[in-house]
RNA sequence: GGUGGGGUACCGAAGUGGCCAACCGGGGCAGACUGUAAAUCUGUUGGCUAACGCCUUCGAUGGUUCGAAUCCAUCCCCCACCA
């Protein structure tokens, strides 16, 4: 806590989307700092998907930064809110977490989420705690405290309320217990994307309410995934899980769009442009990139540093070495990965020796069903050792270790016994 | 409570008696191309079958019919509007 005032605000408020406001957050800097008491950042986490993903991790860099200025993370595993879902996006109501799930899920969160938090600096709770007690009398209570005008504020439930679709009260009452977790654990700050602006603000209301001084509310942007357009998310099926074997992660970064990459190493790696990143700038291909920076590199190297970098910070170093090499193997030089599933046919299960192509990928996993075992095959993804199979009724005598390919990505090495 | 509109494959959405395993778009998968698992183009996308073909699927159940996703009945669910 021996930073000066003005460069922690600077380092906060890096990156930062909406600031709620600096002013108020120097205030309270400055009251942390005379008072020598850790400043109290909340930050709510959903606990029914437990994959953390890159998405997550711009939210988690900057509570890491909060942690290594001196202050305290509190960390919200909203299991109460998990057992109603959240409804924001339209989704439909999510089944109940049973509690051993919610007790699972929370286990695995943390596993993730201490990849990038400090634990020594992080106080982990359960909204469950203050709010599977409440008494329908303390709910009714609690939310005359906030206005049917306040929650149409929000630009999606306006949105929605004008396009006449469907808004459940739940979701009004969805921004009021996240907005009461910040009163119960007397929140100095909150930090989240974007889109949880408007149950924030609600948090800070409340706290006012309350007679709380309200918290300030930081904002990040929401990382895009995959496909470049959309945020990532686990049910978009875009996004790269902080848990993800190496090869794996490393293959999904190299796959975002070129345009992404100073995006993802600002967000991602936490840290805004510096020398090493200077490059990873939404370039033109094969332009020098920043003017007086002599960068001839190719945006190819550009992202594979990327990878591997970020790869390294999951994994270390040199398993981000080692998915590069991977990388390049597999997909420059069409080889085989040094790595592969295998998968036990027992001779028993042959005729003669030998096993029908289909019946082969279905076996080893390739195919779901002999119907896509033979669109694959008819397609020409499917190799046997080096050799190309195209004819669907191939019976084929499949020596020991022999590796079956299907799909650029797909291997499977196979063995009798 | 009343009125009206709906429930179709992973998602969105056509189809209103046989040509429907079901147009089209998205997504997925595959091929070509590529620095890339990007973009683009092409193909493919219920199950069984070498194939002919067969089987299961259009909210549920029962019925009409030679034949139904399409018609009838009952039921379940969703949505909007007016109270």
């Amino acid at each position: 806590m021996n930073t000066p005032i003005d460069r922690q605000l600077d380092i906060l408020a890096a990156r930062s989307v909406d600031l709620v406001s600096r002013a108020e957050l120097r205030r309270k800097l400055e009251t942390a700092a005379a008072a020598k008491r850790p400043l109290r950042v909340k930050y709510g986490a959903d606990p029914s998907a437990p994959d953390i993903h890159l998405g997550h991790v711009v939210g988690l860099n900057k509570l890491r930064e909060f942690q290594d200025l001196g202050h305290t993370v509190v960390f919200i595993i909203g299991d109460f809110t998990g057992m109603i879902g959240d409804p924001t996006g339209r989704s439909e109501t999510r089944k109940p977490l049973s509690r051993d799930k919610i007790a699972e899920n929370a286990k695995t969160y943390q596993d993730q989420v201490f990849k990038v938090l400090d634990r020594a600096h992080t106080e982990v709770c359960f909204n469950s705690e203050w709010c599977a007690n409440m008494t329908f009398e303390n709910v009714l209570k609690l939310s005359a405290r906030v206005t049917v005008a306040q929650m149409l504020a929000r630009d999606d439930f306006q949105k929605r309320f004008q396009e006449k679709q469907s808004i459940s009260i739940v979701e009004f009452i969805y921004p009021i217990i996240t907005g009461y977790d910040s009163v119960m654990v007397e929140a100095d700050v909150e930090v989240g994307g974007t889109d949880q602006l408007f149950n924030m603000l609600v948090g800070r209301d409340l706290q006012k309410s309350f007679g709380l001084e309200p918290q300030v509310v930081l904002t990040l942007p929401l990382l895009e995934g995959l496909d470049g357009v959309r945020k990532m998310s686990k049910s978009l099926g875009n996004y790269v899980g902080v848990n993800e074997s190496p090869r794996e992660m490393f293959g999904k970064i190299m796959s975002i769009p070129d345009a992404l990459m100073e995006r993802y190493a600002a967000l991602v790696l936490g840290r805004p442009a510096c020398n090493a990143m200077r490059s990873i700038a939404g370039r033109p291909e094969k332009e020098p990139s920043l003017p007086g920076v002599k960068d001839e590199r190719h945006p190819r190297q550009v992202k594979d540093e990327l990878a591997q970098t970020i790869v390294a910070r999951f994994h270390g170093p040199a398993a981000a070495v080692a998915a590069s090499a991977e990388f390049e193997r597999v997909f420059s030089e069409h080889k085989q990965p040094d790595e592969m599933p295998t998968v036990v046919i027992p001779m028993a299960q042959r005729k003669d020796g030998k096993l029908g192509v289909m019946a082969l990928l279905v076996a080893a996993g390739l195919a779901e069903s002999n119907g896509a075992a033979r669109r694959l095959i008819q397609q020409g993804a499917v190799k046997v050792g080096e050799t190309k199979i195209t004819d669907i009724t191939a019976e084929l005598a499949i020596p020991e270790g022999s590796v079956v390919q299907a799909g650029k990505r797909a291997f499977a090495r196979i063995v009798s016994a």
